[in-house]
DNA sequence: AAGATTTGACCGCG
DNA sequence: CGCGGTCAAATCTT
C-alpha cells in the first residue's frame, strides 16, 4: 500500500501541466511500440495490448486537457439494486476464451442489479482469471458487502486462489467513482488464466471502458508484506487517484478493512494484516510475486506516476518478462 | 440441461 | 456471542 500512497500522492498534488507532459512522453513510447509491434509482430496480442495502452494516454491526455473522450462511465446506472433478490446477472463466464469474452459483454447488458453490481462484477472479472462468486457477506461497519469469489477451475484442477471483492467506504457515495478493494489469496494452480487474459485483450475491452470503479488491488508476499497497487478503471485520471489516496487513509472503517487485506502470493496465503502506511522492505518487495490474477489489464489507467513506480518495481523484480498481461 | 448466481445457514475463531 | 468465510439448495439464464 505504501506503493499506492506514495505514487498517488504525487499525483494528487501536481498540477496537470506537469502530469501532461508525462503522460504525453508514455503515449509517444507507446505510439513507438505499436508502430514497431504493428510491423513485426505476427500475434495479435502484444499488438492489442499495445494499441489499448495507447487507447489509455490518449484518454489520459484528453482528460488532463478537460477533453472528456466518450466511452468511460454510464456505467452502473442502473445501480441501486431496489430490491435484491434472485439474479439476473451476465453470468458472467464460460470455459472457454470466446464464451468467456462474450460473458464479458452480457454482464453490460443485465444486472441492473445493486450496490453497484454491475462494476463489481465487471471489476471482478477484469482480472484475466475466471472466478465464480460463491458469497456475498454484509460486513460490520460497512455499507457495502463483501464478495467472494474462487477460482472457476477450483474443482478442475484443485486452484486454491480466492478473492474478494468490496465497495470502499468513502469513495462511493459521491457516486462518481466508487472505489473497489479486491484483495487476492492462494495460487493460481491452474494455468487458465493465461487463456484468459488472452481472451480479455481480444475481447472484454468495450466492456473495460464502461467501469468508473477503481480498484485497490492487493498483493501477497509469503511473509506477509504489502504490496498493493490501485489504479482507476476508467478513463477517470488524477482526480480519481488522489480520490484512492484519501481512500488509502480514510477517516472511518475502511482503513481497519484495508489492513485486513491479506494479499496472496504465489506461493501462498498469508494472515499478516497489510500495514497502509508502511512502505514495503526490499525483503518484502523480493518475495513478491506477480499473481496471475492481479495482472494490470489494458483497461487499466495508471496514474502516470503509478505507472512508473509499478514499472519500476515490477522490473526490479523481473516482474515485466513474466506473464504480466502478457497473453501466451 | 448445464452451469452460474443468490442467499440463508452453518462453522470456526476471537 | 458476534463476525467473517464458506457451503449448498434454490433459482435463473442461456
Amino acid at each position: 500500500m505504501a506503493l499506492t500512497m506514495v505514487s498517488l500522492a504525487a499525483i494528487a498534488g501536481k498540477p496537470t501541466a506537469a502530469s501532461a507532459q508525462f503522460v504525453a512522453e508514455g503515449r509517444e513510447s507507446a505510439a513507438r511500440l505499436y508502430a514497431l509491434l504493428v510491423g513485426s509482430s505476427a500475434l495479435h496480442g502484444p499488438v492489442d495490448l499495445a494499441e489499448q495502452i495507447l487507447l489509455c494516454f490518449d484518454r489520459a491526455l484528453a482528460k488532463l486537457h478537460g477533453v472528456n473522450l466518450a466511452g468511460a462511465e454510464d456505467d452502473d446506472d442502473a445501480a441501486g439494486n431496489g430490491n435484491g433478490r434472485k439474479r439476473k446477472p451476465g453470468r458472467g463466464r464460460g470455459l472457454t476464451a470466446a464464451s468467456a469474452a462474450a460473458s464479458s459483454k452480457r454482464m453490460r447488458v443485465s444486472n441492473a442489479g445493486g450496490n453497484g453490481a454491475r462494476i463489481e462484477r465487471k471489476a471482478t472479472m477484469d482480472d484475466k482469471f475466471l472466478w465464480r462468486k460463491y458469497g456475498q457477506k454484509e460486513i460490520k461497519n460497512s455499507k457495502h458487502p463483501r464478495f467472494y469469489y474462487r477460482c472457476s477451475y477450483k474443482d478442475d484442477h484443485g486452484c486454491t486462489a480466492t478473492k474478494q471483492v468490496q465497495q470502499s467506504e468513502t469513495a462511493d457515495d459521491d457516486t462518481a467513482s466508487p472505489v473497489y478493494i479486491i484483495t487476492y489469496f492462494g495460487e493460481h494452480t491452474c494455468r487458465h488464466g493465461d487463456d484468459a487474459a488472452a481472451m480479455v485483450v481480444d475481447g472484454g475491452e468495450e466492456e473495460d471502458q464502461l467501469s468508473p470503479a477503481q480498484m485497490v488491488i492487493s498483493f501477497a508476499s509469503s511473509n506477509g508484506g504489502d504490496a498493493s497497487v490501485s489504479w482507476p478503471c476508467s478513463g477517470d485520471d488524477a482526480q480519481n487517484n488522489s480520490e484512492t489516496s484519501h481512500e488509502s487513509s480514510p477517516p472511518e472503517a475502511p482503513a481497519g478493512e484495508e489492513e485486513h487485506l491479506r494479499p496472496c502470493t504465489a506461493a501462498g496465503v498469508s494472515d499478516e494484516p497489510i500495514m497502509e502506511s508502511t512502505p514495503p522492505a526490499p525483503e518484502l518487495l523480493a518475495d513478491l510475486k506477480p499473481m496471475d490474477g492481479c495482472l494490470l489489464d489494458g483497461e487499466s489507467l495508471f496514474g502516470m506516476d503509478e505507472l512508473v513506480y509499478f514499472h519500476e518495481l515490477s522490473a526490479a523484480l523481473g516482474l515485466l518478462d513474466r506473464d504480466w498481461g502478457a497473453p501466451v
